[in-house]
DNA sequence: TGACAAGTTGTACAAATGTACAATATTATA
DNA sequence: TATAATATTGTACATTTGTACAACTTGTCA
């Protein structure tokens, strides 16, 4: 099965892509919605990224009245995978360790999840 | 005190500066040395990455001999945090449980890190 | 000391990214 | 069915990013 390499994502792409696997299935304005607050940013741009991930690949839509829905075209697991590789190479030459040592370091895990963890990596 | 928000970095400029910081200081040369055999990139453009990233506030250096000198111009820490904070954001909206599940999913960490992890926490 | 090797600087340029307006189409509604 | 409201499309444009050549500079070694 030929699996084609998924274009790069750029930074705001990525952040649009999550708000639709979030939303499930999207129309532009839901996706304005789920924006948080502080970033400002115009419909037609949302709307610019939507198309161009469409573009790439990363989303399919379907018309609903006369809006598109928007809905993910690749699996989400694909994409995180791809994107958790390549920032572990850019920034710690792919070893995992000093990020998870990171999020520990920094108060962003506590002692249950660490336990959550455990259990999953031992099933 | 003032601490002015460096720019954003780019995932080339990301990947120049890990070098930088791996050996500590270094000129174009070395970074170029350190590359892994399958980047295939030029002297030139090391070069230039090196000269935005001080441009940037990244990296200072000194002239030694004929050559420069690169070396960190900011902790490391520093960089690790805000980079890893942007990431987290645009991919899981900042929760970071996520992304140590896909790690501890995908055999990048065992059991021996997750105790490691965990000594750490509870510190 | 003069030429070579190794560096730096200036500059360039295509592609990707972030941002968004104007024009056009379409649905619902008065 | 005309119109207001809402969408999409086409297009644009300044920046940033990735990549690198040509020209100039400066140590170094024969």
């Amino acid at each position: 099965m030929t699996k084609k390499k998924l274009p790069a994502l750029s930074p705001s792409e990525t952040e649009i892509l999550r708000l639709v696997w979030q939303l499930d299935k999207a129309t532009v304005q839901d996706v304005c919605d789920k924006l948080p607050a502080k970033r400002k940013i115009a419909y037609a741009t949302v709307q610019t990224l939507l198309r161009r991930l469409e573009k790439k690949g990363y989303l399919k839509h379907n018309v609903h009245g006369k809006a598109h829905v928007f809905y993910a075209a690749t699996k989400r697991e694909n994409v995180i995978k791809r994107s958790v590789t390549d920032f572990l190479d850019r920034l710690f030459g792919g070893d995992p360790i000093p990020l998870i040592q990171y999020l520990a370091e920094h108060g962003e895990i506590d002692t249950k999840d660490i336990d959550r963890l455990k259990k999953l990596i031992n099933k």
